[in-house]
DNA sequence: GTCTATAGTGCGATAGAC
DNA sequence: GTCTATCGCACTATAGAC
């Protein structure tokens, strides 16, 4: 009998993850989820600062693939091209196998409002870094933020649709989509 | 000697601004907040839903506000046309004298993540508001989705510049001045 | 790994306003 | 008497300190 198995971290996320979803975050305790994986509430917080962050394990990785998407584009794209390439970089990040996965996990999040809270600081988060590397591209303020935040709602907006029951496109042609849609918008 | 005072919710939240400004949100708690003002912790968690609220109470006044400015709009204006008007309404509720207090609530918000989380959390209540206000006005989704993102979008930017130490502009001169730089970028 | 402060809830009691 | 603001107490879970 081994003293431990390997993987604590992304079993704790798995039990967490399924646990949440059968009773509800609310009624489900630190202590339920790491009991489940034959750890101790004590363990679960020394790899998640709380209870919700278990939920968001994975997202310096999330906020790199839009930051290598910025750094793919040509040093002549205007920002919200650049933007558009951190998007589709993305997209890959979100294959179509993974769609019942994230549909599970935003019916978890929707269902609860401390969850949503994490959610948008999340965004947020990534909408800052995006900016950020713009303006290591050189694009000045207030330009770098609105072009970042412009990129977040656009990737937001594109992702809730592609969670969307009767919604079967891919999520890259879903942000080319609501691209061109923004693009309808500023011209009207 | 009266047993209550009038206007508990009021001098609640005077006092918690004050006490988190001086010794920091985590520092202080509930029972002190309530024993400023002579009351007790139960009584504080009458008033506000959680800890946070404290700082957000008036939140509906202020979404109204956008929404009256909404409803301003001419019948024949176009998305983003209806999203200025809705800031230029919200620029009204914040005149130059309350700056010093948005600058002080601001101070502390942006010391603690769980108050930004709370923050964000009241900016996309207002977004999904203006949101469903421009689908009853028959624009469709996603437009109406990316409309109310990118009025909220430049609603912060321009708040935060108009909190700005060197900013002596008022919230609307900033707001014009934001819009015209998201145009830039549109057609860049 | 244990111990503790604090957030937040539920229920009941009390004290005034009307 | 009713209604409502306030308080008191007991309790759980989170989260951090030791």
């Amino acid at each position: 009998m081994v003293r431990w198995e390997p993987g604590a971290q992304e079993r704790l996320a798995a039990a967490a993850l399924e646990l949440y979803a059968s009773r509800g975050f609310e009624q489900t305790t630190a202590a339920d989820v790491a009991q489940a994986v034959g750890l101790t509430e004590r363990t679960f917080f020394r790899y998640f600062a709380d209870k919700r962050e278990v939920l968001f394990a994975g997202q310096e990785h999330f906020q790199q693939v839009f930051l290598d998407g910025v750094a793919a584009a040509p040093d002549d794209a205007a920002p919200l091209e650049v933007v558009a390439f951190a998007l589709r970089a993305a997209a890959a990040f979100f294959p179509d196998e993974r769609r019942g996965h994230s549909r599970l996990r935003h019916s978890i999040i929707s269902a609860n409002p401390g969850l949503q809270e994490r959610e948008l600081f999340k965004m947020a988060t990534l909408s800052d870094a995006i900016a950020g590397a713009l303006r290591g591209r050189g694009v000045s303020e207030p330009q770098a933020v609105l072009a970042a935040g412009t990129g977040v709602t656009v990737f937001t907006v594109s992702y809730h649709r592609w969670l969307a029951p009767d919604e079967g496109r891919p999520l890259a042609d879903v942000q080319a989509a609501t691209f061109q849609d923004l693009r309808a918008l500023a011209h009207a």
